[in-house]
DNA sequence: CGGGATCCAATTTGATACTG
DNA sequence: CAGTATCAAATTGGATCCCG
């Protein structure tokens, strides 16, 4: 995930970021957009919480609410991704200043529009990692065999 | 990226590798098809490799060359990355028997087929990680803002 | 309830040096 | 040339405890 509090601004001046792209825009540059993306789709929980937000019939779904949904997480990572997406404007967040409160978030447009490229993805996945899966293990079968071989005396 | 060789087969038995997925796909079990193609489109790498060699005229690409058009990648990382995607049978790795020897890589037809959801995320990319880039910036003056006003004694 | 703050373990990446 | 081996540094994720 990005850096939570290492992006701040050095206080005294606004952040001014635009490190002037260096090249093209190539994957390999830290500020390459598609690099920023991977960056955040690659972290442990943010697709999912893309997805059980999108996938929900209503369109707020509550901390605990989301929480139970994603069986596995810690209420740390949780409240880390949630906020991520939020700085992101990925998610909006809601309070309801009762006692205790309840907090609400969703989707914001950006957000929703995310989860047809990961749909792409998830489709691809759906189709091919079976594929991808035999391979591993076979290639794992080949690599074991050849270890024994050289460990003959 | 997938343990390199954590996922060795315990000699004796073969892996069978079918471990039973446990509820529906979702995204949060290990096993998960997405899960585990997000592990590893998300590693650093991997997603230039595959652009790289989906890119290029001609459908071969040797190491060094390969590297030459990764700024930034150390010969011990590309390697890693492609025997990766050469264990996931997304590439194909060629040996020519000279001396010093050449080696040879490109994408499968698998392979191949998987830049078509990456093309997708990066024009996601192109279009909207700008506005995403400014609502950070926009995220963390306010948390510093927010943070100067509750240090004052 | 909805987090924040800490501490810790595991992974990932990078720098460097060595080799057939 | 095309790697492998080793070590150190940086990230990440998870377990816990605490708080309004």
């Amino acid at each position: 995930m990005a850096g939570e509090e290492s992006t701040l601004a050095p206080p005294g001046h606004l952040a001014v970021t635009t490190p002037a792209r260096s090249l093209r825009g190539d994957l390999f540059d830290p500020s390459c957009p598609t690099r920023q993306l991977l960056d955040r789709v690659g972290s442990k929980w943010t697709s999912m919480v893309v997805k059980v937000l999108s996938s929900t019939g209503v369109d707020e779904v509550r901390f605990a609410e989301l929480k139970r949904r994603m069986p596995g997480i810690s209420q740390k990572m949780l409240a880390q991704t949630l906020r991520s997406l939020e700085r992101d404007s990925l998610v909006e967040r809601r309070v309801e200043a009762t006692s205790p409160p309840r907090v609400h978030y969703r989707l914001t447009t950006l957000g929703a529009s995310l989860d047809e490229p990961l749909a792409v993805l998830r489709e691809w996945a759906e189709l091919h990692m079976y594929e991808v899966e035999q391979a591993g293990s076979a290639w794992d079968n080949r690599v074991a065999h050849t270890q024994l071989l050289s460990e003959q005396p």
